[in-house]
DNA sequence: AATGTAAATGCAAATTATTTGCAAAAAGGA
DNA sequence: TCCTTTTTGCAAATAATTTGCATTTACATT
């Protein structure tokens, strides 16, 4: 609830204004962490009641992630998700027969070096790694 | 030139016929490593002064995905990229605004240890990593 | 509280990448 | 050459996202 007061003070503070839509999708981010699409957000707004306009959602997860308050990520299937920043970092290790996702920790940036990723001359504002192969039972059952 | 010939042995020998669309879809990637845009495909093919359509192209880079000979790069710029498989083994690095991307060689799973990548008990395969970020010009143009 | 103005919204239409249905054309074996 | 199956081109359909514009809203200023 106080991030919630955090970051609607980040809009005002921009300058922006605080409006219902604004902080019906700021909501949906804080009452769960996750990764959401546009359709999702769309969906969990008008359980609260309220419609909202798809342009109104794209255009306010352009700002949002603009102000770094989310974070815009692909997710294989070309549909865009995001997600609140500073959330528990993790990645996904997948099974590629039965579609088995387990969240692991390892994230390959805390082993590169700072130094061998600003090399790169990229403003670096986030990464994807997953791993893919048989979990236990489908390697067994495969071939 | 011989690796096209293997590429073609292997749709032949899966019942795809050879058509003059697909060798040239395939001399696309042939003719210099890389990672093409259908849009990209579309133009290099224009300049060997043959038409060809889009719906082709993409259908045609779809049964190259499958058959293992190409590689689908889901970027966040939106756009789909496509490389050859079996290249040297490398990741990626992809600018979010203009959708450049860079190959870099770091590999996380070189960096992390095999007991480690062992101990999930999955059967590994492959991986992923890719970073995202925006490139020298686009992180200027964001204000 | 009333007002003015810049910013935000809703709506409908545009855009962009990609997919699909279908009739016509081409490949490759018999 | 003929036949069957696959593939192509075309045009129209999708699906996610963006944009233009008139209307509405937030909120600072009277």
């Amino acid at each position: 609830m106080k991030d919630l007061c955090r970051l609607e003070a980040m809009l005002k503070d921009k300058g922006y204004k605080l409006t219902e839509q604004r902080r019906l999708i700021i909501e949906v981010f804080n009452d769960s962490p996750g990764h959401y699409t546009a359709q999702e957000i769309f969906d969990l707004v008008k359980e609260k009641s309220k419609s909202i306009n798809f342009s109104t959602i794209y255009r306010n997860l352009e700002l949002l992630s603009i102000l770094g308050i989310i974070n815009k990520l692909y997710i294989e299937s070309g549909i865009n998700h995001y997600e609140l920043c500073g959330q528990v970092h993790h990645h996904h290790i997948i099974c590629k027969r039965c579609g088995e996702t387990r969240e692991i920790d390892i994230c390959p940036c805390e082993v590169i070096g700072e130094e061998q990723l600003k090399s790169m001359g990229f403003k670096i504002t986030d990464h994807k790694f997953e791993i893919y192969g048989y979990c236990s039972k489908c390697s067994l059952l495969k071939e």
